[in-house]
DNA sequence: CAGTGGTCTAGACCACATC
DNA sequence: ATGTGGTCTAGACCACTGA
């Protein structure tokens, strides 16, 4: 109806094979009128599926030709679908061994997404020098209830953490954590202190973090951030706001990290 | 010969077809024994071929059928080699018309380096407000030599610019080209003072930027930049070091902004 | 209308990993 | 030896574009 409707007719051939998707995809999205190709109706469907926790981080999925016999479609087909999630970074592939879940363990996935160098020796700021400062169960404000999208007042974990280069206090990141997705998360806090938060998440949660954005700007440094990082009062730090999207499209965290100019830098590349 | 030989014995049934490709890819890369897979020779063939200037950005590539036929390959193999290009940037793909080469001409191009939005309304610093302040040749110091990939005192071009927002100026650009990639890149500032300088070196050079690393730190404001920014001295700024890069792997540009914090952010999201 | 890229199939051979 | 993902082919139908 919409000059879209494309699909729907031509499918006739393949809908027979590929009905338990379609019965799912057009239930989830009542408004297009099927349309979708069938590599993404697959992909949708296997992400779903990894959503439920059908299969876990780091476990391995079914091969391309049980998923191809499953759906009763060709190996083609459901390669497509894989090879795509495999480019947003939803499972691994090995050749000879099969297709994985990604995991926020090894190295990969664990430095995927810090962005903080060091000046010195331009290697990625990261490892056991970290230091849990304080652990808080807070209600929203107006603020995080936006950036989390929750309801004003809803329960939020608050972490506060330094990171070390050496001896020196380097970043200074404060983590909020949506305690709706993340139930008692102050148990991350309390017994594991874990380096890594993401890894965390996916272990206790079953919660993936595939997505980020961040927002960064320069500000005087507050008194207690420049005395946590031993910095003079109003030194210029560099603000970074993140916000933290799982899987399922979820806002699971907000985390604030400020460092100095003179012994990290953040770095990006785009292609 | 050395574990990787891999390929090229079961070329055979292919390498007839493909002779012209491996000729060429063998010629380039004499260390690695082909190896390659064909997708990826033809993607790198084609690469070079647009490199080359055969079609210029914004021109049209032969059809997938008759590259297939060129390269003696299946349209199947061709289309992978142009897929990842259309992945990477290089080219764009458009259903019923065909496949042109990138140009920094159109919206998506001219915006996707730009990382900085307005604080109030979100929407990304661009447009025609922005003024350029002076124009230099001078000689590659140690520091610009390394950042550029080029000799202690080679010719460089450096221009100042500022983008406004409103009738207040918010960002403040240190633009260094290299003069070897770009010559006489002054003619950009007398004649046009573009917006993109990207599309103006496509257009004159015909020069893609297809990557860029960026470096940010906090740090206090020069009196130079307070005074051009309309901030008080010593206000913390943002400062973004921009190296960008060619198509061919060149450094071409080197590019300092920086900004204050209450106007405008940087904006960045991974995947 | 002819030509383009987008989707899908069915089958082949390969390198690699594991047992 | 078996099974995995990776590459390649050949051919089909589709929606979209522009003459």
């Amino acid at each position: 109806m919409k000059g879209k409707a494309s699909y729907s007719s031509s499918l006739s051939d393949y809908e027979k094979k590929a009905n338990e998707i379609k019965a799912s995809t057009t239930a989830s999205t009542s408004k297009r009128p099927v349309a979708l190709p069938l590599y993404l109706q697959v992909k949708g469907h296997l992400i779903r599926r990894v959503l439920s926790g059908e299969w876990r981080p780091g476990e391995l999925l079914p091969s391309e030709m049980k998923l191809a016999e499953e759906y009763g479609l060709s190996q083609g087909t459901v390669r497509k679908a894989i090879e795509e999630m495999a480019v947003e970074g939803l499972v691994s592939r090995h050749p000879g061994r099969g297709t994985f879940v990604t995991s926020h363990r090894g190295d990969y996935q664990t430095t995927r997404f810090r962005r903080f160098y060091s000046n010195k020796t331009g290697k990625r700021i990261a490892g056991k020098d970290s230091q849990y400062i304080s652990c808080e169960k807070i209600k929203a404000d107006e603020q995080l209830s936006k950036q989390l999208q929750v309801k004003t007042g809803a329960d939020i974990v608050k972490f506060v953490r330094i990171r070390y280069l050496g001896n020196h206090p380097v970043l200074l990141e404060t983590i909020y954590l949506n305690s709706e997705i993340c139930p008692s998360a102050e148990v991350i806090f309390e017994q594991k202190k874990p380096d890594s938060i993401y890894f965390a998440l996916e272990q206790m949660f079953n919660i993936l973090v595939v997505k980020v954005g961040e927002r960064l700007r320069a500000r005087a440094a507050r008194p207690d951030e420049s005395e946590l990082l031993a910095l003079a009062s109003n030194t210029p730090l560099l603000e970074v706001t993140r916000l933290a999207y799982s899987l399922g499209g979820e806002c699971v965290e907000c985390r604030v990290s400020v460092c100095g100019g003179d012994d990290i830098h953040y770095w990006n590349q785009a292609e």
